[in-house]
DNA sequence: CAGATACTGACACTGAGTCTCGATTGCGAC
DNA sequence: GTCGCAATCGAGACTCAGTGTCAGTATCTG
């Protein structure tokens, strides 16, 4: 688990220039209980002193920060996941419904073959994987 | 545009044993007319007659038979899109905010790689692209 | 420690999708 | 043809996700 602790993205609030407000340092908190993805709703239910506006405000900055990415679920829903700085994708287990992070170089030459071939220059792009994890795996055979 | 015309789809729908419906085939109208990609609402919006939960069900039968499939704008929301049965992803223009169908046989080399690597089977995957079409590039250089 | 202003919470609102249930209707059988 | 009935539909209330507003509060700088 290479997940950035609050103090960290704390520090990095700071850094950049953002308040540190007691909402702040309690979502964060809220978020590293909630295991490794969660709704914006659990994290409201989560944390009822802090008012929902703010949850999706800071989920946002979050995001923006790069310290909270989006996981596309398999019936298209949107979760939430603390996670790593560098660019990555996300393994969905859908027995157990966890959630792996991997990166890919290959991918990286993929999308330039797309480029070539099409003339679409890509500035961004999401892969969710959906499947069974290794756990699950060996679980059920 | 290899769409998949509306007729194609009514033959389809009764080959499986689904009702040929006035609403059925009102809705297939509809998604044709409104263009490459569009929000369920903009269904709902352009088939008045039609009722709001039929769309929805509607929506989904058709996801089921693969005759349209689900696109993650780059805000995470979800739109549809009429599209062929084979798999492919999608390269939305952030400019224009036209969607491209492309396939990448590579990309599923990268995929038994991640399977190799981590011991996660995958089932299905996503993979969207979001970055500036060609016609776009061309017009803004 | 004071003031500018970033931030917050309450709340109403939009958009996306689901559920229920009584009313229709497509279509295979006769 | 027309009958029957299961598949389908529509209305509308409901949930869940996210946004906008605005007066009030609290953080950080000076």
């Amino acid at each position: 688990m290479s997940q950035v602790s609050p103090d960290a993205i704390e520090r990095l609030l700071s850094r950049r220039g953002y308040r540190l407000t007691a909402p702040r340092r309690n979502l964060l908190e809220v978020m590293a209980s909630l295991g490794d993805h969660f709704s914006a709703d659990a994290v409201v239910g989560a944390a009822p002193e802090v008012g929902r506006a703010t949850v999706f405000r800071t989920l946002r900055l979050l995001q923006d920060l790069g310290v909270v990415c989006q996981v596309v679920l398999d019936d298209g829903t949107l979760a939430y996941r603390l996670a790593p700085e560098e660019h990555h994708h996300h393994a969905l287990c859908v027995e157990c419904g966890s959630v792996e992070d991997f990166s890919s170089p290959a991918l990286e030459s993929v999308l330039r073959e797309v480029e070539e071939a099409t003339g679409f220059s890509v500035e961004a792009h999401r892969l969710e994987l959906y499947g069974r994890c290794a756990a699950c795996r060996a679980a059920s055979n």
